[in-house]
This record gives C-alpha cells, sequence and structure tokens, in this order.
RNA sequence: UGGGGCGUAGCCAAGCGGUAAGGCACCGGUUUUUGGUACCGGCAUUCCCAGGUUCGAAUCCUGGCGCCCCAG
C-alpha cells in the first residue's frame, strides 16, 4: 500500500465506485480534492438531465467526505478528441470505440494536466483495474474483480498517464464498493451502475446517430444474393448484430434469427445471415493498427498471449506477430463478430500490455487461395 | 368469370366443432462505462366480411370480397 501522502484529484462522476475511490484514498491518507466533468452539452430536448443529478451526487459525496470539488467543461476537448473521431469512424462503416479514445483524450489527459494545473501529482478514477510499478516500469492489471474489470478500456494509457493514476477500487470486488458506500452513507450507494457512451450516456443509438450522420438506406442481402430485407443505413448495424434488421418470416429459410454478418460499402448492401455462429461470422485471426504496448516498447514477436476483441469477452489464445502499420493477431480458436473499429487488447496473465484497432478480420481460408 | 387452391398478429405458420401452437420481427426489462451479443418478459377476446347451423365455429353451410395457379 502507499506509504507516499499524494496530493490526489479524484474524477467524481457521482457515480459509487469514484465515491468510494475518493473515500479510499483519504483513509489511506492522501490529500484529496474531487472533480466533476462535465463533458458533453446536452444535445437533446428529452429533458432526462442526468449530468445535473450526476454533478449533485458528486457534489453530496464531496460534502460527505469533506473535500473540495472542481468542476470542469471539456466538451470542446471531447467533441474534438473522442466524437468527431467517433463520426467518422461510423460514417466509414466502422464502429468505434469511444470509451477508448475518452480515456486516452479525456480522463488521462485533459482531465490530468488539470488535476497537475491545480497542484495535484495524481489523479484517481473509480475505473476496476490496478497499476503495479515494477522496476521503474508502470504495469496496468486487470481489477481484482474478474466480472468488472476495465482494463480493456484502459490499454491506450502510456507509462507518463500510468505514473500518476491511481485507482483505488481495482482492488475490490463490486460487492465491497457498495457495501462500503452504504457504510460510509454515501448517496451513491445503491445507484446503478452507468452504461452507454461515457459522458453521453444511454441513448437510443440510431436516433442518436442519425442526428450527427446521413443514413443511406439499402437492401439487406444474404451471402448468396438473395434480398430478404431494407436496411436504414449501413452505420446503424455492426457485424454480428441481430436486432434491428427487421427481417422475420423469409418464405423458403428457417425460422431463425438474422445476423449481420457483413456490410458491403461499396454497394451499399448490408449482408445478413442465419446462425448466431453463421461460418461468415467467424475468424482465425485479425489485421490491426499500430498496437500501443503499455510498456512503452513492445515485446519480441511473435508474442503468445491472450487477447479480447471485446468488452467482457473471456481472454483467447493467440499469437502476435508484427506486420507492416500493424500487427496480425491469429487466434487459437475461430473468434465470433470481429469487428473493424473496436480494439484488441492483448494480456499476459493478469497483465494488460496493451492493444490496437481491428481493421479487418480474417479466415486461413481467405489467405489460402 | 371453365377448373383448382388460398385468405389466422408486421412476416412465416399450426389448428380442420370445444373455446387461437410455435418461430422470426417488434416492444419492455436484465446483463453492460462503446457498438453488439446473451438472457427474461410482453405481444390476435380473435381467425377477410356478412349471414346461418350448433350448447359451442377459425374450424360446418350460404353469399360476398380479395389473392394465387392451371386452363385462356
Amino acid at each position: 500500500m502507499e506509504t507516499v501522502s499524494r496530493h490526489v484529484i479524484v474524477g467524481l462522476s457521482g457515480g459509487v465506485d469514484s465515491s468510494v475511490a475518493a473515500h479510499l484514498l483519504l483513509q489511506q491518507g492522501h490529500r484529496v480534492e474531487g472533480l466533476f466533468m462535465k463533458n458533453w452539452e446536452e444535445d437533446d430536448t428529452e429533458g432526462y438531465c442526468s449530468a445535473a443529478e450526476d454533478l449533485k451526487d458528486a457534489q453530496a459525496v464531496a460534502d460527505a467526505l469533506g473535500i473540495r470539488l472542481h468542476t470542469v467543461n471539456f466538451a470542446t476537448e471531447y467533441w474534438d478528441r473522442v466524437f468527431s473521431h467517433f463520426l467518422e469512424e461510423y460514417r466509414a462503416g466502422r464502429t468505434p470505440n469511444p470509451d477508448v479514445l475518452c480515456n486516452t483524450e479525456i480522463k488521462f489527459k485533459a482531465f490530468l494536466d488539470h488535476a497537475l494545473r491545480l497542484g495535484a501529482d495524481a489523479i484517481a478514477t473509480g475505473h476496476y483495474a490496478r497499476v503495479r510499478e515494477r522496476d521503474g516500469r508502470f504495469e496496468l492489471l486487470r481489477g481484482r474483480d474478474a466480472g468488472k474489470d476495465q482494463s480493456y478500456f484502459l490499454h491506450g494509457l502510456n507509462q507518463a498517464q500510468l505514473s500518476r493514476a491511481l485507482f483505488p477500487v481495482g482492488e475490490l470486488r463490486k460487492e465491497q464498493v457498495r457495501a462500503i458506500a452504504e457504510r460510509e452513507g454515501l448517496v451513491t450507494a445503491d445507484k446503478k451502475d452507468s452504461t452507454g457512451i461515457c459522458f453521453i450516456g444511454e441513448r437510443k443509438f440510431r436516433e442518436f446517430l442519425s442526428r450527427y450522420l446521413p443514413a443511406s438506406p439499402g437492401e439487406i442481402h444474404t451471402p448468396e444474393g438473395t434480398r430478404v430485407g431494407r436496411h436504414q443505413g449501413l452505420m446503424y448495424y455492426t457485424i454480428g448484430q441481430r436486432q434491428g434488421l427487421g427481417i422475420g418470416g423469409v418464405p423458403g429459410f428457417p425460422e431463425e434469427p438474422w445476423y449481420v454478418v457483413d456490410k458491403d460499402l461499396e454497394h451499399n448492401l448490408l449482408v445478413a445471415a442465419q446462425g448466431h455462429d453463421h461460418p461468415r461470422l467467424l475468424s482465425e485471426g485479425l489485421i490491426s493498427g499500430p498496437v500501443h504496448w503499455i510498456a512503452g516498447e513492445g515485446p519480441a514477436l511473435p508474442l503468445h498471449c491472450t487477447a479480447k476483441t471485446r468488452y467482457r469477452q473471456v481472454d483467447q489464445r493467440c499469437t502476435v506477430s508484427p506486420r507492416e502499420h500493424g500487427s496480425e493477431v491469429l487466434f487459437e480458436a475461430p473468434q465470433r463478430a470481429v469487428t473493424p473499429g473496436q480494439s484488441v487488447v492483448f494480456y499476459a496473465d493478469e497483465v494488460c500490455l496493451g492493444g490496437a484497432v481491428i481493421e479487418k478480420r480474417f479466415k486461413l481460408s481467405d489467405i489460402a487461395r
């Protein structure tokens, strides 16, 4: 455990995790202040301005803990560094993961810089992850609670960022966190976990996207070319998706759900097939963009390790090989719905090594030909 | 306007006298700091319409209407 007392600014979101993080830091003897970020200007008229409520809760927690709460608005930074890229990716027919960028660009850049300016020497968040210092190197470890581990979203952090990051709840299980909040009488104790895009929240996705990007509807075909429906715009769909296709009761086909197996941007076609594990959804490997290695320098390649192609996926054994402008990842077992734009994150046991953006997926049979 | 077949929820579809299966879609919820997946729940007082028979009809009868196929 930390022996030196640091001046820490904890990002208080108004949720339980960061509330307890702040409490734990105080307990550990740090000088603690809180910071509430508002990074999204409400764009809808639907009134459920949850940001206001979150701020209220964050303030209540700060008051209860007797710490000062700063507020800051990084809406411009969020838009420029995260959201614009998010839109760009969707426009290109890919499926981005904005929360990965949000961490590297906002929470651990804009926020970190701001905290340093306020005189802090470290920041903390309520992430379920751990940092370990070893021989002067900082490692990112999975959260103790395997079910809540959020290292996936943090794989883009670098040494400088990790050296100033504290994740107090990373050692705990979710139940413990809630119990502590309960015991300390924090108002966020039984607040529901937040979901949806960070700082934006849960949205009706199509409706949300349609505000920023024009949609061009088209047809849905089977891999064999039979027309089975219409799509509202390719950006609304992602590989492996079932909901929203609107296909049912097609004569001549089994009464099974349909899944997106491909997006044909060139012809504005959505390709759908039946079967959760349709062959077209499985791939033995993927090509990624440049890999970010948390350690700073990459390990010797090829590397045998495990990887996740999406959050909350059980780790998959794979081999990472170098490739121009990125890497090639070969899985031991075929993976379902590997999706361009999402991140592949590498692990060596408990250590999150880093990751990269998925560019394309492939089947060995595709290469063999 | 000769013959045959069919009309059950958005779609596919079972039921063929006993008081509307199932699947897909859709909607809601659970899971979840992206998207997605998965899981749970909901979803036809009514069977193209109008009469009739019957204790009782989506199921039988009559007449309409609408589709489809073969002959034209």
